[in-house]
DNA sequence: CGCTAATCTAGAACAAGTTCCTACTTCGGC
DNA sequence: GCCGAAGTAGGAACTTGTTCTAGATTAGCG
């Protein structure tokens, strides 16, 4: 149950950019790549219980041992599978950013595009989220590299230029915060859209008042 | 792994305190004690994972199957464990109710108070935390008491007297919101104890300007 | 080309949550 | 005090994440 750093330091984990990952082959990008591909597929299907390592070998075409040595384990397989979906957002969001014309209201209006998304695949979102908030400190790195990646998406919205100032930097923390938690709450059933749709709302005012000091 | 909404509904699960719970006997009011003490046991010396039902189970000298009646499943009985912790964490707060003047600092003192708690037991918050967040939708009716509870605990620290407004409730749902991703971002080793302060201060300013309204 | 280390496959084995079954107690009503 | 129903003990069995082993395959290199 415990995996150790050196485990996430491993050969064909991605990780963070940081760490020195020796190049896959081209078989072994591949393989990767069927592995995320079977996860989203079963994660769109069921969920997070539908996501079973042994299916997930077999739909992919690999060994369980080689699963595992991709990602060792089942939260580093999903928070992975997160940090592939985050990254074409982020593409699609540099191609059409937000329109409003106050930092705030961009902010929602990103996350609300971004929570439309999530609602297309409602299964696969709740497989997501639920690794990220479950995961323990053996996927630090790659939980750390998914909050950068949405603090960058919220960090463009604010602004594409200067960096951010002390106190939007602050604001934008809770609005991440508050992202996360609104979400886990709507995915378990326990809080409707349109109560979403007014968290962030709530948040993002945190956003304009920094902005406008 | 899907249990339906009629085994939360079963004999002695005490959950919300609307459905016809038929009274425990003295006994079985001694047992569900012995349980949610031998689990607290358990989670306070190694966190989520120390609390296996089998031991649980063995230490709180009830049966496996006694046990999973009393709580059918361990994601239950940690969100119920949440629940008996609040209640106490309550009533100490209305014994010694925060100090500060102004209406968004009497809540950051209560959550730093309450923070300061759960530092001393990190393991068992981990446990508790980790539980709440993973739970799914057959927990919802208690995950629900435990945010229910929450939201009183901050409520109270805002005024004891009227009602809150629309919009000091949708600040104090955001600060639940933050208070619980950054409680989780920090147990899970992602986050200082500061960096917690900082956030908790952050969603807190959204209730000073709530209640100056 | 042939060698060696790394990687991969197939499948057994293990761990912990959950379910199920059988016999024994306890409870509430008579 | 006695009876049927409900609750409990004890433990086997099942599920799914994870680990381990032995025998192919592959990649890189002299």
């Amino acid at each position: 149950m415990t995996v150790d750093a050196s485990a996430t330091a491993g050969s064909p984990v991605p990780a963070a950019p940081a760490s020195p990952v020796p190049p896959l082959t081209e078989r072994q990008e591949a393989r990767r790549q069927r592995i995320l591909r079977a996860t989203q597929q079963l994660a769109a299907r069921g969920g997070f219980d539908a996501v079973q390592m042994r299916e997930v070998a077999e739909l992919s075409e690999v060994a369980l041992g080689t699963l595992y040595r991709y990602f060792p384990s089942k939260i580093h397989l999903l928070v992975a599978t997160m940090q592939d979906q985050l990254e074409q957002l982020h593409d699609q969001l540099r191609r059409k950013p937000p329109v409003s014309a106050d930092p705030g209201e961009r902010v929602a209006e990103t996350l609300m595009r971004t929570f439309k998304a999530l609602q297309r695949e409602p299964h696969l979102a709740e497989a997501m989220m639920r690794a990220l908030t479950f995961a323990d400190r053996s996927v630090s790195a790659e939980v750390d590299s998914v909050n950068r990646l949405i603090t960058d998406v919220i960090a463009d919205a604010v602004h594409a230029g200067r960096p951010l100032t002390r106190s939007e930097l602050a604001a934008v923390r809770v609005v991440t915060h508050t992202w996360h938690s609104t979400l886990i709450t709507w995915l378990s059933g326990r809080a409707s859209i349109s109560q979403v749709k007014a968290d962030i709302d709530t948040a993002c005012t945190l956003i304009s008042q920094a902005a406008a000091e």
